[in-house]
DNA sequence: AGGACGATTAACT
DNA sequence: GTTAATCGTCCTC
């Protein structure tokens, strides 16, 4: 089942933690490869210096600012392509870049994809490596991971918060690098180092 | 029209 | 720990 498009209309400081063990499919070239969700970052927008759309709507974060459920994927350092899932009401820019996941089928097809990685763990440790076994570049920017005919979905929304997460700086950003919107579950082996200091905390918490 | 810089990665020392 | 690779996007003339 893909996930609820009302599920994903909150903000992306309020997805992150709860998109955690969710699983991307994608059957983009014919071939499957499913990742199940393991660190992700949250960026709000307009009220978010470190967020693409913190200056406005510009042909590139257009997909950030439409409705909820929907793939923006950005080309960055002129060789990598990243990927966010987009929340909040349509209208709002919220996203949540995927920055690490377990390739959880279609693990050949991600090992063709990503020659360099030398474990499994590593395949999809980093938001361009994970965008990479998963096979996004430009003509999956938009994609709605909420169709279930779409070539990219979101799909078994977990039931309650991951048991155990962790909550941290955001990483490879200049600004607004105090802010906690950095999550991960605890002890995972796929999910990447942390390279900007900054302390990071448990994250209690009812389910959902 | 020109230039600085990036939500990164891999290969170095 | 350091650094090259490499180009779209956006800001400033």
């Amino acid at each position: 089942m893909t996930v609820d498009r009302a599920w994903l209309a909150r903000p992306a400081l309020v997805m992150a933690p709860r998109l955690l063990n969710a699983v991307v499919v994608s059957d983009v070239g014919g071939v499957r490869v499913a990742a199940r969700l393991t660190e992700l970052e949250a960026y709000e927008g307009m009220d978010d210096p470190a967020s693409h759309a913190f200056r406005g709507r510009t042909p590139r974060t257009a997909v950030m600012f439409g409705p909820p459920g929907h793939l923006y994927c950005y080309f960055t350092y002129g060789m990598h392509w990243c990927a966010n899932i987009v929340c909040g009401a349509d209208g709002v820019a919220a996203a949540v870049l995927l920055r690490a996941g377990q390739i959880v089928e279609g693990i050949d097809v991600a090992r063709a994809r990503r020659p360099a990685a030398r474990r499994d763990v590593d395949l999809g440790r980093g938001p361009a490596r994970l965008a990479t076994c998963l096979g996004f570049g430009a003509e999956q920017n938009g994609l709605d991971l909420c169709d279930p005919a779409s070539p990219v979905r979101l799909e078994s929304r977990p039931a309650r918060r991951a048991p155990a997460v962790v909550a941290g700086p955001r990483v490879g950003i200049s600004a607004a690098t105090e802010r906690a919107w950095r999550f991960s579950l605890k002890d995972d082996p796929t999910v990447s180092t942390f390279k900007a200091g900054g302390r990071q905390r448990a994250l209690g918490g009812p389910a959902d």
